[in-house]
This record gives C-alpha cells, sequence and structure tokens, in this order.
RNA sequence: GGUCCCGUAGCUCAGCUGGAUAGAGCACAGGUUUUCUAAACCUGCGGUCCUUGGUUCGAUUCCAAGCGGGAUCACCA
C-alpha cells in the first residue's frame, strides 16, 4: 500500500516532469502549520529557477495537476510559495480502516533488509552504585534497542561490566582497612552501596595522605603518585594480574555483593541484556591484541617500557595502550572486547556503544587504532555519544558524593507516585498488588519520560530540589490520557457497542482527520528516532498525539454520542489512538495502564 | 593552549535535511466539572532565537569571527 507521503511524491515528481520537463527535484513536503487549510505543504520556492515562473504560478500548474491525476487527492489553496494540499476524508477514513484491519502497530517487521545490531549499554564499574548519569544511559541504550527492533533490525543488547582495574582495587583496599568483616548481611545495606562507600573512604585517605605529602614539600604530581594508599592498590592491581589467591577470592566476593545489588536496580528500572561482557575476561585478549600489534608495528614501545601508538598524523596524540608493568589500561579492555564481540557474532552489521559524550575522545582513538589493526568491522563501530546529567551545581562526581543516587531517585519516584494516586483518589476497586503496580508504572513513566524526552545529545540539567513532574508534558500525562481511552473502551463493550466503521463513512471532523494523521505519522518518527538514534522524537511525537487527543476528548463525547456511524468510527479512531500510544510508549521502555 | 560540544520565554525543553506570524510544559493571572477519569481542557502573560558579519528569494537552522558555558587532551575508567 501506498501511504500518503509516497502519494504526494509520486504525483509531484511527475508534474514536475510533465509540465517542466524536470526531473531529480527536491521535494520539500511538511506538515501543513495549523493556520492554514490542508494536509501537506509543498514549497515551490525551489523551482523558481528551473521554471522561470513565479511560485505562486509553479503551486498553481503542480495543484491543479497533481488535483487531475490522483482521486485521492481533493484539493489545494496557495499561500506564496506554499502549495498546501489537502486529500479527500475518505483517503483518511480508508487509512484508518486498514491499519485497524492490518492490527497495525507502528513498527516495521523484522525484515531481510534488517541489520544485525549489537548494542552495548549500562556497563557499569563494580566500585560503586548507580546514580542518574547511569539511568540515563540505561534508559536510553534500552529504548534505542527497543527503536531499533521496531525498525526492522535485530538487536543484541549487551552490557560490558567494568569489574577489573585500579578503581575496583581501591574499594577492595579501603574494605580490607576498614571494613572490620562487614557484608551486605551484617550490615543490611546494599551490596554496591557497601562497596562504594569504600570506594569513597579511599579517596578520603588517599587525600589527606596526598595533603600530608604536600606540606611535606612534594608538589601535588608527586605525592599524588608516592601516596602510600595508591602504590598499595597498585600493588594489588598488580597482584590481581597475577592472579593472586587472596586477591581473587576478595574481588569475587565484592564484585558479588555489586552483582546482586546491581540486579535489583536494572530489575526496578526494566532493562536487560542478551549477553553480558565482563572485562576481567576481555582485557586478556585485550593483551593479545597488543604483542600483535607491536609485531606488526601498529605500536611501538617506548624507552620507559610502555606500550604506545602514535596518532599525531590524525591531529590526535600519542596514546598508551599497556603499562610499563605490563597491566592493561581502559584502551586495552576495550579492543579485547571489541574483537570477541565480532568473534561471538560473525554476522554482526553494527555495534553501538552507548556511552557519555566524556568519552568523545577515547573512541575516536579506539576505532582509529582498531582500523589500523586492519579489522574491516572497524568502520562499523559507532560511538552512541550522550551528554551529562549535570545539577545546578554542575556535574556529578562518584567520589565526591555529589551524585543523585539511582536506588534513592526511584524510591522517591515511587513516594511521589503513591501520594499523588492516593490525594486523587481514582483507584476504588484496586486490589494491593495492583496499587503498587500502579504506583511503579506511573512512577517510572514520570522519570523515564523526563529523562528520554530530551535529545540524546544534548546535556540536561536536573535539580533535585525540584521533583519530577506529574502533570504536563510528562509521562503521567501520557499514561492518563491512555487510561482515559481504555475506560470509554470498557464502557462501550458493556454497552455492547461494535467497533466497526463502515466503509463508505467519511463524516468526520477537523480533530478527528489530525488524530488519523498522527497515526500515519507514527511510521515515520519511529524511522526517524531509529536513524538518528533519538528516543526523544518518540517520546515528543507521542505528546502531540496525546495533547491533541485531550482537546478532542474534552470536546466530542463518544458514548452520549447517538449517530451509531459516528459513534462506532470514533471508538475505532480512539482504540487505534491508544494503540500508537502504547506502542510509543514501549519503545520508551514505558508501561500504560489500563485505569489510573 | 589544541580539539570537540553547547548558547531559543523567568525555569526545563521542542523546532526534521534552510521556508509561512519561533512552539510546548512548568511558574504566574484567570476561567471550565448535573456531560465518556479535572494527572484534563481553555484564555492571558512572557522572545535582540548570545553578538556581529557572510551565503540565499528566504537563516533559530548553513559558514566565519567574537563573547559566554562545558567536555577532553592520564601509565584514571
Amino acid at each position: 500500500m501506498t501511504n500518503a507521503i509516497q502519494i504526494l511524491e509520486q504525483s509531484i515528481t511527475e508534474a514536475l516532469h510533465s509540465i517542466y520537463g524536470l526531473s531529480n527535484q527536491k521535494i520539500l513536503l511538511q506538515k501543513t502549520k495549523k493556520e492554514f487549510d490542508g494536509d501537506y505543504t509543498l514549497t515551490t520556492f525551489n523551482y523558481t529557477k528551473e521554471t522561470k515562473k513565479k511560485p505562486e504560478e509553479i503551486g498553481q500548474e503542480i495543484g491543479d495537476y497533481i488535483i487531475s491525476k490522483n482521486p485521492s487527492l481533493k484539493d489545494f489553496n496557495i499561500v506564496k510559495g506554499f502549495l498546501n494540499i489537502s486529500f479527500t476524508t475518505s483517503f483518511w477514513c480508508n487509512y484508518l480502516n486498514e491499519t485497524v484491519a492490518a492490527k497495525y502497530n507502528g513498527y516495521k517487521k523484522l525484515n531481510s533488509t534488517g541489520k544485525t545490531i549489537l548494542l552495548e549499554y549500562s556497563s557499569p564499574n563494580t566500585n560503586k552504585p548507580l546514580h542518574l548519569g547511569h539511568i540515563r544511559n540505561n534508559l536510553l541504550g534500552f529504548s534505542v534497542a527497543e527503536i531499533l527492533k521496531a525498525n526492522g533490525h535485530t538487536v543484541i543488547k549487551t552490557n560490558i561490566v567494568n569489574d577489573r582495574g585500579i578503581h575496583i582495587c581501591k574499594s577492595m583496599l579501603a574494605w580490607q582497612k576498614f571494613g572490620n568483616g562487614e557484608t551486605p548481611e551484617s550490615t543490611d545495606i546494599k551490596g554496591d552501596h557497601l562497596v562504594g562507600k569504600y570506594y569513597v573512604e579511599f579517596d578520603k585517605v588517599y587525600k589527606k595522605e596526598i595533603q600530608e605529602l604536600v606540606e611535606k614539600g612534594l608538589s601535588k604530581e608527586e605525592a599524588e603518585k608516592k601516596a602510600p594508599s595508591i602504590i598499595e592498590a597498585q600493588d594489588m592491581l598488580k597482584k590481581w594480574e597475577l592472579g593472586d589467591k587472596d586477591v581473587m577470592t576478595l574481588w569475587q566476593t565484592m564484585n558479588s555483593w555489586v552483582y546482586k545489588g546491581f540486579d535489583v536496580t536494572y530489575k526496578t528500572l526494566g532493562v536487560d541484556f542478551d549477553k553480558i561482557y565482563y572485562e576481567s575476561q576481555t582485557y586478556i585478549i585485550g593483551k593479545e591484541i597488543v604483542n600483535e600489534g607491536l609485531k606488526k608495528k601498529v605500536f611501538y614501545k617506548k624507552e620507559d617500557g610502555s606500550i604506545r601508538i602514535d596518532l599525531t598524523a590524525e591531529g590526535l596524540d600519542e596514546k598508551v595502550v599497556l603499562r610499563a608493568d605490563g597491566t592493561s589500561v581502559y584502551i586495552t579492555q576495550d579492543l579485547g572486547t571489541a574483537l570477541l564481540r565480532f568473534k561471538d557474532y560473525p554476522n554482526l552489521n553494527q555495534a553501538i556503544y552507548t556511552v557519555g559524550n566524556e568519552q568523545d575522545y577515547h573512541f575516536k582513538v579506539l576505532f582509529i587504532i582498531l582500523e589500523k589493526l586492519g579489522y574491516a568491522w572497524a568502520k562499523e563501530c559507532y560511538h552512541l555519544s550522550y551528554g551529562m546529567v549535570e545539577l545546578p551545581e554542575g556535574k556529578m562526581k562518584s567520589r565526591e558524593g555529589t551524585v543523585v543516587d539511582a536506588d534513592e531517585l526511584l524510591d522517591e519516584m515511587f513516594e511521589t507516585s503513591k501520594q499523588t494516586t492516593q490525594e486523587l483518589g481514582k483507584v476504588e476497586g484496586f486490589s494491593n498488588e495492583e496499587l503498587n503496580e500502579l504506583i511503579k508504572t506511573i512512577g517510572l513513566g514520570a522519570l523515564k519520560y523526563f529523562i528520554l524526552k530530551v535529545d540524546p545529545k544534548k546535556k540536561m540539567m536536573f535539580d533535585p530540589k525540584e521533583s519530577i513532574d506529574f502533570n504536563g508534558h510528562t509521562g503521567p500525562f501520557i499514561q492518563y490520557t491512555h487510561a482515559r481511552i481504555k475506560s470509554i473502551i470498557r464502557k462501550a463493550n458493556e454497552q455492547n457497542i461494535s467497533f466497526e466503521i463502515n466503509k463508505s463513512f467519511n463524516d468526520i471532523n477537523e480533530l478527528e482527520r489530525e488524530l488519523i494523521k498522527y497515526v500515519f505519522e507514527f511510521e515515520q518518527a519511529v524511522e526517524e528516532s531509529g536513524k538518528t538514534y533519538n528516543p526523544a522524537v518518540v517520546a515528543n511525537f507521542i505528546y502531540e498525539l496525546t495533547k491533541t487527543f485531550n482537546r478532542y476528548y474534552h470536546e466530542h463525547s463518544i458514548l452520549k454520542e447517538e449517530n451509531k456511524k459516528i459513534q462506532q468510527f470514533r471508538l475505532v479512531l480512539i482504540k487505534q489512538c491508544a494503540q500508537i500510544i502504547a506502542s510509543g510508549m514501549h519503545l520508551l521502555g514505558i508501561n500504560v495502564p489500563e485505569k489510573m
């Protein structure tokens, strides 16, 4: 079936060719603005040079041509260089009929042109609990995965757990020294938070040591290198890479605490993974790659013993890929991880890394190195870079404790959700279980929508003093609208009203026409958000649809409508709207309730 | 200092590959419920789209410079 936009593009192409002999012209179509009459608008300024005619004239000629050739088009009007074109009402009604008959949900089916995409997100460090920045990462990654699936791709969601390295040793060391054998069970502290406590503890001691050394006359840089704590941590890392038994045992124990904690947070957030990688496994592959690269002369050994790559020709710097003491750095692991993935999934067409934009440079370097090493798939690697979440005071810093903790924030969302729900008192007949479910759905809806409605590329502000809204341009507003529709549908069912449109029916009003167009345009929004890896496109689109629906809801009654044909049409329309709202929200990882 | 990103209403954000009189939400002022859920709807208030040039029939959008903010340039991750 050809859709509205395709019909217009084809007709206009034909018109340009037949009237002016033009081909390969850009066809600039946009939605007609509210103030004007029409469905879609063609800008005709573009063709003035080739045709040597005024934009109004061109509009008239193209308008006449396409209307005469295409029965789906009703009429047009011209305002300067804008040709506003209207489809017939029966065209839109037919469209609605067909989508409903096809049980259309706005997603593309998995198809042969679809790619196989590995999408990495979350990627936590196991030395501290998750914070709001990680929440953005998790929601973004999960949503983009859903959106890509809805565009007909196969997506493998993966998590690379950063479970080794100097930062982990810091927590371990502090626990060893000051922990008095504390465990999550003995303290009743969630495992990731307990480990995080010792990460902060380490930093305190370390800072103090630095200060003492500075007072003794060392420079700050020297002091940072010579502080006893950091030397101990480095020793521990060496022992770890050598497989020291005690260190390994401690490492496994503390990591297991963290994993238990993360699992709880992931479950609450509703995110999941198809495959989990651990850097403790991939860093070894990384080291092998470095050795091979050394032989291939992609890397070289400096006098100080470190192994490096010179990227100054690319406008970048000289980069260390393996430390002088033989232990691996961040990028060593990433080399190994990349290789392992393409080995595990030989059919991979793309690998997406969901990582904050503070690491733009790192990924630029990583991808260039992979290319220099000769991996053909290097060019399929893509850094999905997103902006930081900032507080009014600036960036969040784990070590300094200026973070919005993920678990705390989630609890606050649920608390607000609970309060609001109780105040509004619309939950009669809900069981306790249903009520809890609803509270979670709404709290998560508010948080997820708040984060996903912002363009991922941009940094975003979060002020902990101002709680996340439940009114206006928010998740709960959209969820509420869905519940409203479902309420009407339930009542219609109770009254045994049928949901079928008479095929010849086309007596619709302006808002109904607009709503059908939104249903139609959803797939374009899904497509665009997929191409740009941007859930905000879907989020904002669904909001527009929902806002229009609420106006419609306010102005027109459905169950009280006496004309049965109109009533049935309206029921079909709103049911499809509910479907699109649910589909769109699903792409954001947000559930929509039947009642609220 | 080099590289990169950003600058739209009091606040938080939309504004698609250049197109009509720049839009929402929050906040503020007011109105709407005997009518399908008022977490809603409607009205009002609010803008040198950071500045200055350039390209263009047309620039918030593209280019250049400047100003302001941020990130990064680690043998941290």
